[in-house]
DNA sequence: TAATTTTATTAGGTTAGTCTAATAAAGCAT
DNA sequence: ATGCTTTATTAGACTAACCTAATAAAATTA
């Protein structure tokens, strides 16, 4: 169907679009697929005949119903095999990536689907990423305050609250983000502050207000 | 380390270096993996300046130690892959191979390793092929008499002890050759015939005398 | 706005793996 | 052995994906 070199390039542009509506330009394109901006510009028109992407100078390009179509399949199986490779193989999240990378190329059918149920039907990767579902859709992420989250539970961060530069630096000096999993181990009644494990294992202890700013699902 | 092209030649000249000690020519390696026999001149020539195989117009080509290890691998990673397509996915047997000649290229230090050992280190691929142990080594195939394994047991067309022409014209008529699967349903114990379930879904019932004709393991 | 810097694009070249057509070498049959 | 057929090899070309260097266009800054 297509080549492989043409589905990381898929990859790449939706990657790029599900980060934020930016402009997908040739250069930002190169970065992430580590190519000259020149090749960059042989493989969008080459994708453009193909109808997978639109592309316009000031635009910059934009999957097509049909290149979206793909590359959400190829996430899918990217994400689906990570699964796979953590809670089956036992590998561990910093190792699985460049596996996946490999694996979500190959071609079958309902590979994917045979996968997914194989797995449990997993909603979201070791990273935290969400898999897309079969038709397509992501998983509707009902979004809760971390506050709201019972004890023993894992969630995954999807959005902030409190968007002040002080919340946001305070975040990332505990290396949280977008997609961190953080796992509830305990809540003190006392005072509303909770005991937490951020990823995979850092374990730290967070205010009432802190757990109201952070929206997971 | 190799391209997935090279792993492809390897694994074709392994795979005729398997079926018999014959010859093995530019053009039975051209049939194998589908191509011309004047691209294949050109990757005998890569290959062994890779040190990966000899070639000798007289003695066709061989795999060097370094070939072979590289091929064993290949082979181990297909085999593997395909019991886990049949096992944990459950596709059917005639399914497996396509997507296995994709999964087997997939590069990861003990990716092998680890599947074996989720797969609970299995001998035989479902199509009866043996597995590559991680060392290189291939099961010993201790070989039983088709009439010595016990009901219930599933084995493995290893070799003929009769050799007649009208034996091994039953076994074509059976669809029986080296690397099929028995399953031994029932023995009758009147007269040591055998019910035989032949590969996935034949049945039938044989001789004793025919019992004792064919090795197993 | 003019000058400078950055980004996009074109032109032309490279490599791996393939092909076809032509030639050389072997193998076989009379 | 001498011609016929098959196999091996060379020569030259093609495609996908890449590169560098040069130019054009846009954006930024003075």
């Amino acid at each position: 169907m297509h080549s492989l070199t043409e589905e990381n390039y898929l990859k790449a542009i939706y990657r790029l679009s599900e980060i934020d509506g930016n402009k997908i330009t040739p250069t930002s394109i190169a970065e992430a697929v580590n190519v000259n901006a020149a090749s960059v510009i042989d493989m969008i028109k080459k994708l453009t005949e193909k109808k997978l992407i639109n592309y316009d100078k000031v635009k910059g390009a934009k999957l097509t119903d049909k290149g979206n179509k793909t590359a959400l399949l190829i996430v899918r199986k990217h994400r689906l095999w990570e699964v796979f490779l953590q809670d089956k193989l036992g590998y561990s999240w910093d190792e699985i990536h460049e596996m996946a990378e490999q694996l979500e190329h190959v071609q079958h059918e309902d590979l994917a689907d045979r996968l997914d149920k194989f797995l449990g039907y997993p909603e979201y990767d070791p990273h935290g990423d969400p898999i897309p579902k079969s038709n397509g859709q992501l998983p509707d992420t009902v979004k809760k305050l971390l506050s709201e989250i019972k004890v023993g539970k894992t969630c995954r961060v999807a959005a902030v609250k409190d968007t002040s530069t002080i919340f946001l630096q305070y975040l990332l000096q505990l290396s949280v983000s977008i997609g961190t999993k953080i796992k509830v181990i305990d809540k003190i009644a006392f005072d509303g502050s909770m005991n937490i494990q951020i990823g995979k294992d850092f374990k730290t202890t967070v205010s009432q207000k802190f757990a109201e700013s952070l929206l997971v699902d």
